[in-house]
DNA sequence: TTGAAAGCGCTACCAG
DNA sequence: CTGGTAGCGCTTTCAA
């Protein structure tokens, strides 16, 4: 009997293997993967036959069995809270740019923010035996996705995330620098009442960060320059809010009115200066926004009038440069903090007529 | 000598197997395979002690070695232009929430608009086995990644790509529908010079189509209304300008200066706006703008004046359901155009983020 | 320079 | 109801 897996008839039942090669090649399958992995290694005559035989049966090597022999997998898996926000997007613009770079393969999950299916994506991407971690968390203080990657000693990098721990990869700018920073240049132009917009703490470590940045300046502005300064107001958003106009009422009108909005993102940056002209207050003028990310490689948009800007997508590819460091056992976990750079005076924007 | 994969050594050299699951509960790897994929199978007395043995031995499944036993592997590629593009971006999103909802694993992968590159990625993809693709091509006819996936027969859709041919599955808007309607709605305001701005055709086949809209929708006018149009003009952009200052001058400005700029994308339209702003034109005033795309759903920005809106969020999950279709079997390839709702008037909006 | 063979972790068939 | 077993496609010794 004609062996089968030999024969002719897998021709159209199912794709070819390292054997049919082998078989087509009058060679054994060692050869052929030999051919594949390290071709100096073979005689040229042979792997030109080899290579030959690929071509005629369209060969494609099956990286589930390669994976499931190495030690390595050569994937990456990435979780950010959603794919919706430009600033995370690009990010892993930048981390698929890179990996791609390395020939790995990316495998992609999303939270929309919530720790339960962190969770669960994280343990999907463990089940197939990804390498490392690049992510993106709510809350990256007392996380069980944390303590679960370190207990499974698998690499990780932080991105946007800047943990009290120090022990973990993270790469950020500095949350309460920057929004320190925005804070202190909008007081230098003059504002006294002044409230942040930012996303539910549970929902976004950046924002508590950013939060504690925001109202430290405004009290080192009081103490040291003794400017009559009114104090901090917050405005919290929930994610997913459509619409901050009746949200920010309280804020924009009546004798306690701010001057100002320092806002924890840039999304909530553009939301605010829509809700700012539907009450009918000019942006600026009779109010300044002043907004925290900043999309800027392949630039999008930075309808900010201040912003601290860190190029998102370049973040992405030093996550992932980070993590091959950590993977290669070349690198020890540590905190990475980037420079932001602060942006004042109106910049491009679709927010102003 | 005690068997190394049944003693205690394995503990912390490797990840822990069925094999070790089995023995723990005193049974076959078999019966722990049932207890994974049909616990009904099984007593539930044995079910439990499996289970036990599972979460004492912190035991995970590896995806690897099942995908290399079953016909499928659950898992689909998606190739998109860029992320750093909110309008792919949010169809990502939409594509991993329903895999996700469905079990399914993601492998992503972007082109940055590159014929070779996408063919290189999803050759990737191939090779990892994936039960089917949704791509986004920067030009979709007479595409070799195309022929490709049709001789190896997998399963795959096209998103906002509009393909000539009609056996291959595909999900957009009407692209010239879509611009001729903008187009209509400008020349209804008065306007009777108007341009396009469009990326390069040759890396959107999008652009090409919304020109031919456009430039029908001029004609019909002249033609029908007696509308004295002038001839329409086209500003081609590369991917990745960031600048339209310049390349715009010769449309805003002289005796021959436009009224109208119709966008190819929201992307266009927002740098467009820019342009015009710095040209020291208002917007609108002395000139409209209007774009195609159009972020709806999880919406990030609408920026334009008058825009053809269909929300990607959603037609990523469309996509994907249809996907499962394919593969199931259960549907046949088609082309499937989307309803795009014309908006006219200011709408510069946000919402989530 | 090449090949035979032993698995990687898993599923599914078949016999008990 | 359970266990033994034959691979899935691949890499990698170890011999020849």
């Amino acid at each position: 009997m004609v062996c089968p897996v030999e024969g002719v008839l897998w021709f159209m039942t199912s794709k070819p293997t390292m054997r049919n090669v082998a078989a087509k090649a009058g060679v054994s399958i060692a050869t052929v993967s030999r051919v594949i992995n390290c071709p100096d290694e073979v005689p040229t005559e042979t792997v030109e036959r080899v290579r030959a035989a690929m071509a005629y049966l369209k060969y494609r090597p099956n990286m589930n069995g390669r994976r499931l022999k190495m030690a390595q997998t050569r994937s990456v898996g990435v979780l950010v809270p959603t794919m919706a926000n430009p600033v995370f997007a690009t990010s892993v613009q930048g981390i698929e740019q890179a990996a791609n770079e390395d020939g790995l393969t990316v495998l992609l999950t999303s939270s929309e923010y919530d720790p339960e299916r962190e969770l669960g994506a994280v343990s999907t991407l463990l089940n197939n035996r990804v390498d490392g971690l690049i992510l993106t968390l709510a809350n990256a203080d007392d996380n069980r996705v944390i303590d679960l990657l370190i207990s499974e000693n698998i690499p990780f990098v932080l991105l946007f995330n800047q943990p009290n721990r120090t022990d973990v990869a993270a790469i950020s700018v500095d949350n309460a620098k920057s929004a320190y920073d925005i804070t202190q240049a909008m007081i230098g132009q003059g504002h006294r009442k002044l409230a942040m917009v930012a996303g539910h703490f549970e929902s976004s470590d950046r924002s508590r960060q950013r939060y504690d940045g925001f109202c430290q300046a405004i009290d080192d502005a009081q103490r040291n320059d003794g400017a009559p300064m009114a104090a901090p107001r917050l405005c919290q958003v929930g994610f997913g809010e459509t619409d901050l106009e009746s949200i920010l009422e309280d804020f924009l009108t009546g004798p306690d009115a701010v001057t100002g909005l320092v806002c924890s993102t840039d999304m909530l940056a553009i939301a605010a200066m829509s809700a700012c002209r539907s009450h009918g207050l000019s942006v600026p003028g009779d109010v300044s926004v002043g907004g925290i990310d900043g999309i800027a490689v392949g630039g999008l948009i930075t309808p900010k009038l201040c912003s601290a800007v860190q190029p998102t997508q370049k973040m992405g590819q030093q996550a992932l440069a980070f993590l091959l460091g950590l993977i290669r056992g070349q690198t020890e976990p540590q905190s990475l903090l980037l420079p932001h750079q602060l942006s004042t005076g109106e910049s491009i924007g679709p927010a102003r007529h």
